[in-house]
RNA sequence: GCUGAAGUGGUGGAAUUGGUAGACACGUUGGACUUAAAAUCCAAUGUCCAUUAGGACGUACGGGUUCAAGUCCCGUCUUCAGUACCA
């Protein structure tokens, strides 16, 4: 019988989808097991080979989690709001909802054929009303949390507002914008409802800020760092301002110890780690504050001015010799003197026009201002003079820096360039080539009360003087920032929020979901305002609770003559991309039916609790991963989840790249030369589409001829061949359209059927590797599944005596009759196992195992490849064997093991099947081919029994007639002998 | 610059605690079957020398430890990724 793989894979994706084999159950008696996917965001280009690579690892694992006896929940859903679809829409004019669910039913139907077992009855869409609904909602539990820093954790608002009441807020030791006055309850009980929402709006997770963008008037939008190339919008070139807007800020930075601290307790790579680490930013040191020395005075003692700072070595106080404050820092304008006033605002100016971008780049050049006025210092009382310079960022630390030159080079540098001095702190240290930056083997001189100690003295006891003198405290500075909550888009969750007097008011949970309004266009306003400026009914009826038409808005109306009407205008942002997948993994782990009225209901919380394996690329690192972890600890303060983190393991997986294919024109002709003739010969190389470059690298030219979109281009062309055919040159690229390098899974999977692309899949190398796509490979595992199919069709019934041998076709072993396929027998039987078959077997079982558990699916390939190669040699047909090999191969290989399964005779599906359990009793050897080596290169092998003692093997292998050659008369100084593994000779 | 990962045949890659380097595949070459092609099967295939027997070299490069190093240690180079004036 043929392996017909597209019969066999069509019949078993049906039995699953009919018959639900991959639906979890809430309710088990089996521990459970959480695999998920990065969900994809569905493109309108389908998948490439590349996307599956993940879904298959993870499917592999799920699948032999279900061998194992787990009850596993393998969900899968879709990330549909995005840029793309907007992007189309704009062009099209088609709404994103309806282009975004074309998009989803190709996706479904190519993750359908490849055989994933995912429960699709809990898919989620975070474009979805029903499911975006908790976006809005947790955005409102952010709002109304605050993070209390002494218990450490998020609370609500409300128990805030009490201390508020009762004790005013000096007390209070909170996550908060830092320019909050003290104030006391009095004060607070007097303050209008207005000015208290004002100041709690300074201290919810949510936030209203005023940030600085990337602004492109051009394009009516805001553009990330990545989308701005040499100071233009990388598409269309448009000119791009730094302009301040009010946005919505998430307070993640609240978290940043938290996001710290949690990272040794998942188990991620520490690659992936080390970048959150360095994301999140700890710096441990202390804030040190300077008093500036007013104008016509010589000492500080009546200043009203302070500048704050952050330094890692407040063991290195007595080494400062100036500050530099950013250029941005809201005291130049008021400390500069009047001669230095305008050498400033042109140094500000200046440095106002290049983008942070531009300063970062630029490390090079050293410029700065000198303000005119001095400093402080808190121990010495020297003045120190205080500079501006773009080195230091406004956005980090105070945005200012004490400069201590001896011991730092950027310091050092500024110091040099302007003539400042540079004490020298550090003792028996040469700084006049370069500043001392280590903190460790050194001792502080010159340092008064610091002489003689280390770093770490030094440092403690110098905050500890500040703290004395309320002039610094120790303290800790984390880089990672608030992240921007809003979008000046279409295609997002819309906030459930709308505005009186221009306080944002937040929707009450159970009138949620507030949907996307309808807009007649997708771009933004005339006026700049986001695309929802567009909507016609887009404000909120707080009697009604229900959107209604902007007409009717009370401030749309004459508001000084109208009566508030209690209708108000809805907020015109939308959320960012990562809204809606900080969360989604507790949205699968309700069932789909039960998702009414809860986000996910306390006991499918409780049972799931947080993902075992995750798997996902690593650009994720810093966003998503970051993100879903902020937002689950917030769940978790405010008692809705039960977990501090959502992901157990983690695992990246790697890139599959393209092979890209040239041909090569030669300058100035319409000649095509292949690969080899090029050499000392001017040639443009060309990317042609891979599919016409066959396995040996040979060029397909009828088939480029009349390729329907170039094949115009190269009619008329000449190919000048070498040994008669046209050979292309080969490149390893990323997969993309523009390089024609974009294999997809459909055509694989009608040539080879999907079991070939998911075994090929992993067989490229290991998981996390990145690596290059080449289809001509596929034959090796496409052959091994024929070999496999062929094992368990070894019947004897082919005879030469039969009449009908002669309607044997070679090709696929079937026998004919009539025209008819009669049979290949199925060969398995009942025949005792050999003692070569269990050896087999159980070698085989060791391996996958411990390969699946290590995430090494790559050499599990290898590994039923030798065994079904050593089974055929053994013609094997004992079902003892050829059973328990089915359920090894199964989640690799799921539908041709499901079709073998059944022809044993099982009604059931094979996926639940137990895993074969490992005997290491067939693996026992009675004896061992010793690798027999001089001076540690291997010369010769020698079969020895197992149980040989030391001195019999070297006795043996000594009186052994090659050993004597190889000796050639000397005497050896020393015998190696390793029982069991290798023998060595040395002399 | 800093941090992390990786350099093994023509190609993808294997070698789990130091113990026969190159498993398993692709490709290539030769052969069988076939009118022929495809498919299938068999054999060879790290490089170099040698008819053979066999030998020399060989895991980016240079050292070292060890009876024995792809694997451990020191230094150098290259590639990729993240991050970047972080005080």
């Amino acid at each position: 019988m043929t392996y017909n793989f597209n019969d066999i894979e069509k019949k078993w994706q049906d039995y699953w989808a009919k018959n639900e084999t991959f639906k979890a159950s809430n309710s088990s008696d089996k521990p459970k097991y959480y695999v998920l996917d990065m969900f994809p965001y569905p493109s309108g280009a389908g998948l490439h080979v590349g996307h599956p690579l993940g879904y298959i690892a993870s499917d592999i694992y799920a699948r032999y989690k279900r061998h194992q006896g787990f009850n596993v929940l393998h969900p899968q859903g879709y990330d549909s709001f995005g840029l793309p679809a907007e992007q189309y829409a704009i062009q099209t004019g088609q709404h994103p909802a309806v282009t975004t669910e074309a998009n989803i039913k190709t996706y479904r139907r190519q993750l359908d054929q490849i055989g994933f077992s995912f429960d699709w009855s809990r898919e989620v869409r975070t474009s979805n009303p029903e499911y975006y609904k908790w976006t809005q909602w947790i955005f409102i539990q952010l709002f109304e949390s605050w993070y209390n820093n002494d218990s450490n954790k998020a609370e609500h608002i409300d128990t805030l507002v009490e201390k508020f009441a009762a004790e005013g807020n000096a007390t209070v030791n909170a996550a908060c914008d830092d320019d909050i006055a003290t104030f006391t309850a009095e004060d607070w009980n007097n303050y209008s409802s207005e000015q208290q929402q004002e100041i709690l709006l300074k201290y919810r997770l949510t936030y209203l800020a005023e940030t600085e963008v990337n602004w492109c008037p051009e394009l009516g939008t805001v553009l990330a760092n990545d989308e701005i190339v040499n100071g233009v919008s990388e598409r269309g070139g448009h000119p791009v301002v730094r302009k301040k807007m009010t946005q919505w800020s998430m307070r993640i930075s609240a978290y940043a110890e938290r996001l710290l601290q949690g990272l040794d307790t998942v188990d991620w790579t520490d690659a992936l780690k080390d970048i959150q680490k360095n994301w999140i930013g700890k710096s441990v040191g202390a804030s040190v504050t300077f008093n500036v020395i007013p104008p016509n005075s010589s000492s500080a003692a009546e200043t009203s001015h302070k500048i704050d700072v952050f330094t890692t070595r407040p063991d290195t106080i007595f080494g400062v010799s100036f500050m530099t404050l950013a250029p941005e820092h809201e005291l130049v304008s008021q400390i500069t003197t009047p001669e230095q006033k305008a050498e400033v605002e042109a140094y500000i100016e200046k440095s106002a026009k290049r983008s942070e971008r531009d300063r970062m780049a630029d490390v090079k050049t050293i410029s700065g201002v000198f303000t005119g006025a001095y400093a402080e210092h808190p121990f010495s009382k020297e003045p120190i003079p205080i500079w501006i310079g773009d080195y230091v960022l406004a956005s980090y630390g105070t945005g200012a820096v004490m400069a201590v030159p001896c011991g730092d080079q950027r310091d050092y540098d500024f110091a040099k360039h302007f003539d400042i001095p540079i004490p020298n702190i550090f003792e028996g240290v040469d700084i006049s080539e370069e500043a001392f930056a280590s903190k460790d083997n050194v001792k502080i001189t010159n340092s008064d009360f610091l002489n003689g100690m280390n770093y770490k003295k030094a440092s403690k006891r110098a905050i500890y003087e500040l703290e004395q003198m309320g002039q610094g405290e120790g303290k800790t500075n984390y880089r990672l920032r608030d992240a921007v909550f809003s979008r000046q888009r279409y295609w997002g969750e819309p906030f459930p929020v709308y505005y009186v007097n221009g306080m944002p008011q937040m929707i009450e949970a159970e009138h949620l979901p507030i949907k996307l309004p309808e807009v007649e266009k997708y771009l933004p306003t005339e006026e700049g305002e986001p695309p929802l400026g567009r909507a016609d009914v887009w404000a909120w009826d707080t009697k009604t609770n229900t959107v209604v038409s902007n007409d009717l808005c009370h401030s749309a109306l004459d508001a000084e003559s109208t009566e508030d009407n209690g209708i108000y205008p809805l907020e015109l942002n939308t959320m960012p991309g990562w809204a809606g997948s900080s969360w989604y993994f507790f949205r699968y782990m309700e069932e789909a039916a039960n998702r009414d009225g809860v986000f996910a209901s306390e006991e499918a919380l409780k049972y799931w609790e947080n993902v075992d394996l995750y798997i996902g690329g690593s650009e994720h690192a810093t966003g998503h991963l970051l993100y879903s972890r902020f937002w689950v600890k917030l769940l978790k303060d405010r008692g809705f989840v039960n977990v501090e983190e959502p992901f157990k393991k983690l695992i990246n997986q790697g890139m599959i790249l393209g092979t890209s294919a040239f041909i090569y024109r030669e300058e100035n002709t319409n000649k095509y030369l292949s690969k080899g003739l090029t050499e000392d010969k001017n040639v443009l190389p060309i990317h042609v589409k891979v599919q016409y470059v066959n396995a040996s690298d040979e060029l397909d030219i009828e088939g480029l001829k009349t390729d329907g979109e170039f094949g115009e281009d190269f009619k008329d062309a000449e190919f000048i061949l070498e040994d008669g055919v046209y050979k292309v040159g080969r490149e390893v690229e990323k997969m993309s359209k523009s390089k024609y390098n974009v294999v997809n899974p459909d055509q694989i999977v009608a040539d080879y059927g999907a079991d070939s692309l998911r075994l090929y899949e992993m067989f490229l190398g290991p998981l996390e590797q990145y690596k290059p796509w080449n289809t001509a490979g596929i034959t090796g595992v496409h052959n091994f599944l024929k070999k496999l199919w062929k094992l368990y069709h070894q019947g004897d019934d082919i005879n030469k005596d039969n009449p009908d041998y002669y309607l044997h076709n070679p090709n696929t072993d079937d026998v004919y009759s009539a025209g008819k396929v009669v049979k290949r027998g199925f060969g398995v039987n009942d025949a005792e196992p050999t003692k070569d078959n269990l050896k087999t077997l159980h070698k085989t079982i060791k391996k996958v195992q411990e390969d699946i558990e290590n995430f090494s699916f790559n050499t599990s390939v290898s590994t039923f490849m030798i065994a079904v190669n050593e089974l055929t040699a053994q013609k094997c047909t004992s079902k003892a064997i050829l059973e328990p090999l089915l359920v090894l191969i199964s989640p690799y290989a799921p539908h041709i093991a499901e079709e073998l399964w059944s022809k044993l005779g099982h009604s059931d599906s094979i996926s639940t099947a137990a895993f074969p359990v490992f005997d290491k009793s067939h693996l026992v050897e009675s004896s061992k081919n010793y690798p027999i080596s001089f001076n540690g290169k291997m010369r010769f092998t020698l079969e020895l029994p197992m149980d040989m003692s030391k001195d019999a093997i070297e006795k043996t292998v000594m009186a052994h007639e090659k050993t004597i050659a190889q000796l050639d008369g000397r005497t050896p100084k020393k015998v190696i002998v390793v029982p069991g593994k290798i023998v060595n000779i040395v002399g």
